[in-house]
DNA sequence: TGTGCTTAAAGTCATTCTGACTGTAAGATA
DNA sequence: TATCTTACAGTCAGAATGACTTTAAGCACA
């Protein structure tokens, strides 16, 4: 068998952490690079693919190895493979790699490890990455905002019950901008894939709004061509 | 360096062909395998992905070579690379393959290559192929019937002038089912991807209609990160 | 106790989008 | 000249969408 390019996988994971005036915000981790090419840069955690590995289960893998948390939604998002994608590397070194993006839960990511070499970044205000990984990042953000419905951003971001304020709130934070309270309500209700639990949220300083749940019945929409997958899928229709 | 996965390229290239009754049919091109395993079945073409070659190269490369085609189309699909991919062959033997679909003009399809190995095949009727062929090719076909844009479709099955007629049955073909005339005309004009040229074409048994032709200054939506790719792209807005 | 603040939740209204359909125009054919 | 076929323009009702108003239900504080 002749030579032949490497194949790693790398992972954007989001979340939301409220910035210095308490409102949600866009974040991602990173690692930083503590070898040449670009050392001392931040990157996109990953590595290696193993042999013996599935590649979901990689990504999976070093999601929780960078930062100890489980995805709750993962979808491979692109395979990079330009042949400059690490310039002045030997040809010999080249790379290629599939790139998944990843959902974690907002309060587990606020326990996440942080140390001198894996952090949280704002997404909308990214420094210069090492490699491609700004161009990968935008292409994340791109998707990210364009293909999730509120049944997934709902399963992805927040625990098992959340009101629809919040739930807008995390829209507002993905899309960036505000969100009419009133025809958010009436889309996601039309929608019909988050349900009330009857239950009211307690100790706000106004009217108690309802608890919602994610309908785990119903979703879906691409997830890839992946039957079975980390999430539930059943067709509606 | 430890033992790797293979890296292979592999392209899902559609066209459309007339069928018995002359009405345009969706059309892919398949290979025969000569070799173990699942000799005599047939395939999606791919290969090996070279050291020194670009990924959407490769996948252009192998549709040049089985078909003899250039691609009007290439979008980079998912990168399959389950363990049980090959069932009963060796670990060693894991292949991680990286999908193109591609769209070729159905005027050059009808005169491209086609020999006892390499054939074209309706995509609704597909029978049992190699290894999990259908179900890469059964999404592409959901890309292709959710993702696709009228000028796409445009650009990449018809010729450089067209009636609206033969787009609305490119679109009949792709979809599977009948569109209204009109609502399709309206739509169209919306959009503003396509545009009347001013000439008609001669020779219908019937009032003849205009030409239109592919509006490259507008377009895109997604083709990837790519910024530099097989198609134009300049962002609208 | 009651007034005001805040957000929940329901509802209104105009605009746009969509699918189904009708009517007229412009050629060829018989 | 009558008829056939498709091009192309236009109508109409219902759905979806964005901006906005109204009322409800809690808390804080005078």
């Amino acid at each position: 068998m002749t030579e032949a390019p490497a194949l790693a996988v790398s992972t954007v994971i989001f979340t939301l952490r409220p910035d210095s005036s308490g409102s949600m915000k866009l974040a991602l981790a990173l690692v930083r690079r503590i070898r040449k090419p670009f050392d001392g840069l931040w990157a996109l955690p990953g590595g290696p693919l193993a042999m013996n590995e599935d590649i979901a289960d990689a990504a999976s893998r070093n999601l929780r190895e960078t930062t100890g948390l489980q995805p709750r939604y993962l979808e491979q998002l692109y395979a990079f493979g330009s042949l400059d994608r690490s310039p002045g590397s030997n040809e010999k070194d080249r790379v290629v790699s599939i790139v998944y993006w990843a959902l974690v839960g907002s309060d587990e990511a606020a326990a996440a490890i942080e140390s001198e070499n894996v952090s949280w970044f704002w997404a909308d205000d990214l420094e210069k990455l090492a490699f491609d990984h700004n161009l990968i990042v935008e292409y994340a953000l791109w998707r990210l905002r364009n293909k999730l419905e509120y049944s997934r951003l709902a399963h992805g971001f927040l625990g098992e019950r959340f009101t629809l304020a919040q739930l807008r709130e995390v829209y507002e934070a993905v899309l960036g901008r505000e969100l009419d309270p009133g025809n958010f309500r009436r889309m996601v209700e039309a929608n019909g894939a988050v349900v009330a639990t009857g239950e009211r949220l307690e100790g706000t300083r106004h009217r108690p709004p309802q608890l919602y749940r994610y309908d785990s019945s119903i979703d879906l929409t691409d997830l890839g061509p992946l039957k079975t997958s980390n999430t539930k899928q059943e067709k509606k229709k």
